[in-house]
DNA sequence: AGTAACCTTGACGTTGGCGTAAGGTCGAAC
DNA sequence: GTTCGACCTTACGCCAACGTCAAGGTTACT
């Protein structure tokens, strides 16, 4: 029987998500990933929902520009998706499931609006380099006719 | 006579821009800021134009969350850009000048590309969490329900 | 001339996000 | 049973982007 089904070892993860294997300790260690499971020996063994984990973790990072520790309220956030998700079926507990729910609406609704508010901004800042692109081109343009006036029809 | 008309102290700059007098000089250390004109004293004389570039400074590092070391290189393209606007007149040198358009269009058009693609990826991001959002609404109902078969008319 | 508020440079401290050995273990193959 | 690459923990190192004194000079006002 192998240790667990189409799992991956740390090095795998590591070139997939193209991050290195310190950085995936240390996102364990800061509790942005669940500790995986392990081999007899100690080797970490990571599943696929992993890597996406990892994925997810990069792409705020690099659009939102935002720390480790802002990230991981999102991340944990979303780990109460998980929990929801999954045990849907027992009926007991209904209260607490709803507070939960409540709790993560929260937490993306507060995601939403920073981020539809930093997708407006950037939006203003495209808009601006592309008139600047513009500009850019009209100045060309003059540059040209200043040329044909100075020296025209020369060779 | 003062030292220049409207000229702001580094405190007043601090205060406006919502950055310390430290980061201020630390910009102007870096190359982010150009060394602003003294007084008699020492004591730094910004512009309004200054003003302005903190807060562009800012937004970049707010908004795309890139490296000072990046942002130089964004403000310096708009240092050039600046040059060609004002000695707009002098028909001198037309080559030189063209040659700065050129590099200044080719450092705009690199922007404008990462501006576009984070753009859309942060688009991404927002429908994603839009949709989730919907999800959880439509949960909670779900919940409702649930609760009103559990415990039907009570009280 | 005193003084409070503001500024100067210099230098060391801090925090986040990893990098990079050092020394030992594990796993598979030969 | 040894070899060898992948992995383990521990721990110190590093850079960016400032924070935070310290010790003094400047300005403006009275």
């Amino acid at each position: 029987m192998a240790e667990k089904q189409g799992a991956l070892q740390i090095g795998e993860v590591a070139q997939r998500t193209g991050v290195t294997q310190r950085t995936l300790r240390f996102y364990e260690e800061k509790g942005l990933l669940r500790p995986p499971s392990r081999m007899d020996g100690g080797f970490r063994l990571y599943s696929e929902e992993d890597v996406k984990r990892v994925e997810h973790i990069r792409r705020l990072q690099d659009l939102l520009g935002i720390s480790l520790a802002e990230i991981k309220e999102m991340v944990d956030a979303d780990e109460v998706l998980r929990d929801l998700r999954s045990q849907y079926r027992p009926e007991s507990a209904i209260t607490e499931k709803r507070n939960q729910l409540e709790k993560a609406t929260a937490v993306t609704e507060a995601q939403f609006a920073i981020v539809k508010q930093k997708t407006e901004q950037m939006r203003e800042m495209e808009t601006q380099l592309e008139e600047r692109l513009r500009l850019f081109t009209r100045w060309k343009q003059e540059l040209d006719e200043l040329e044909k006036k100075a020296a025209p029809t020369r060779g």
